[in-house]
DNA sequence: CAAGATTGATGGCTCAATCTTC
DNA sequence: GAAGATTGAGCCATCAATCTTG
């Protein structure tokens, strides 16, 4: 190995397969939704999201964390989808500097069309061979390192001032 | 929600922590790597497996296989890689077809540079948290679901085959 | 023809800069 | 000045087409 403290033989099985499982899924989902939709994954979240809102309908930072996406990847993206027809912007007559991103009426259309076969697919894949208790382990070790990973970006935040504070 | 047979909502919980925790591993490690070493994830997997060659270099095709990445892939990405003077194309001489991928000395220090803070953070944010336990489970329930996906694959090679076989 | 590899086009993601409205 | 959102540049991934050698 190239590195001084590396993982262990077993951590880094664990590792490789983490980063391997999710590239599979990602690229095998991309793939039918792509051929039997013309939907990417990142279609079809935002489309979900949309289709789920009350009136069909919201305010795009509202969208942008229920994705958990930046502002600037939604914005290209849902320029994209609106090239296509998916969805539409909207002006907000609350406040001017918002809007509101609404799906179209193709855009709902093929949503409807797309999701039977895609929630198939990850039921098939991943959950019909998952027992009571590997589903709770997943969803625990998940939470877990993703608690992780916002105390760290706390600390990061705050390290800096704290620092100052003391000195 | 939309689909007529969703997932319960344990399974759905589940999903997207999975999605979730690696947009948010994978996010932070590019960021990290880029701020502190000015590489990506796909630089430093691909210098690691350089590094750990016998002879510093593989041919493209095993470098391919290693990394699990498609031929056009790892072209594009050695052809950027080769601008920034990270790696180095050498003739081989057995086959006429191939290309054997070399890592310079630039590379190697790069790599050499970045790889003990790069490993500190996986142990930190993901397996020091982790017990043994956890660990298996983790790595039972990424195999599976790859071995399904293989499984998968190879169903759909097959069955146009055999059923104008069997008509 | 198959295997190894490259190329060009297109869509997608990130970063920094920008614009408008609060 | 901060919040909501957009834009342009640059890097990355995928697909289809291509080229060369076995």
């Amino acid at each position: 190995m190239t590195s001084p403290q590396w993982l262990t033989d077993d951590e880094q099985h664990a590792w490789r397969s983490f980063l391997l499982v999710h590239a599979r899924l990602s690229s095998r989902m991309n793939r039918d939704l792509q051929r039997s939709a013309g939907l990417s994954l990142a279609d079809y979240d935002v489309m979900v999201n949309l289709a789920d809102a009350p009136e069909g309908k919201l305010r795009a930072f509202e969208l942008g964390d229920a994705l958990q996406w930046e502002q600037s990847r939604l914005s290209h993206h849902l320029a994209r989808m609106h090239r296509r027809d998916l969805v539409r912007r909207e002006h907000c007559p609350d406040d001017g500097r918002g809007a509101f991103v609404v799906l179209t009426d193709t855009g709902r259309e093929r949503l409807v069309a797309a999701a039977p076969a895609h929630v198939a697919s990850v039921r098939q894949l991943v959950f019909d061979g998952l027992d009571e208790g590997s589903l709770r382990a997943l969803t625990t070790l998940c939470d877990d390192v993703l608690a992780r990973l916002e105390d760290d970006a706390a600390e990061r935040d705050v390290a800096p001032l704290a620092t100052t504070a003391r000195t």
